[in-house]
DNA sequence: CCTTAATCCTAGTTTTTAACTATGAATTGT
DNA sequence: ACAATTCATAGTTAAAAACTAGGATTAAGG
């Protein structure tokens, strides 16, 4: 039941980028370096993020990324959709017609109902949320 | 963000067990057949759940496996934490201490809202409540 | 134009985990 | 004694996760 590192990376990725927004591209090494993570993981990660239009690519010295919209405007459930795949615990419960069993299969309703509990949290929790959280914990954040 | 089969199998193995409770024990044999899992498997998965108290075993010809409480005082919780270790979408989310960054991590408290989620399904569902949603699906299948 | 710093693209590698499979010992009803 | 069951442990296979590597492409600055 682990949400992987591709989709934890892109939270972070994306939250990094809404930090360090100064309308200049942000290079992806200094995110790796920050968070850190191998940029070359980071690189497979954000072309999912770019070819999704999520962020916009800069190339070239000077170049880096930048979120193409508002924080508020990217749930955590699109960046992880996004990177992760899907958010439900089985196949059956978010399509019909994979498992012969379904219309016998009662727990098929349970896998539906913690599916549909995740969505709920994820689908209303965007990147600004994370932000001001984020704030909030720097504060008693002592180094 | 996947439950592996071992907690799905466990879940329809103590569901079977519920269903097909006489007073006699049931042997794992045919609840593999019944529910089309290696009955190698199962039995496996059995000995966690009959290490935990959570069935009866009864060894020898004529013997097999009873549950050991109400299906009402099971929860779907309590029978997949114990055979898919945690629900936790992270490690960070149920367990301080693991990670250094946990301080200046917003993500985390995103985890623990899913974990929340999680755990307010699979703990207010009970292995009665899936004997119902079975029984009232059966009246639907047509075989 | 040339160098350099960045993204882009694809393939390869390693590690871990999931999902069984196999073998045989221990137990007990008939 | 025999046969049917659970019990215990180890081994195997397959798939996915988590990186790693190498080089192509683009564009700013001198």
């Amino acid at each position: 039941m682990r949400i992987s590192t591709k989709g934890r990376y892109a939270l972070r990725l994306m939250l990094d980028l809404a930090e360090n927004n100064t309308g200049e591209p942000v290079r992806l090494k200094d995110v790796a370096k920050r968070q850190g993570i191998s940029d070359k993981y980071l690189e497979q990660i954000i072309s999912v993020l770019n070819k999704a239009g999520y962020v916009k690519s800069v190339r070239g010295p000077m170049g880096g990324y930048i979120l193409s919209m508002e924080p508020s405007e990217y749930t955590a459930g699109m960046i992880l959709r996004l990177t992760e795949g899907s958010l439900s615990p089985v196949d059956c419960a978010e399509e019909q017609g994979i498992c012969e069993r379904e219309d016998a299969c009662a727990t098929q309703i349970l896998w539906k109902k913690i599916s549909d509990a995740v969505s709920d949290v994820v689908d209303h929790v965007t990147l600004e949320d994370l932000l001001e959280w984020q704030e909030s914990s720097r504060d008693n954040y002592c180094i």
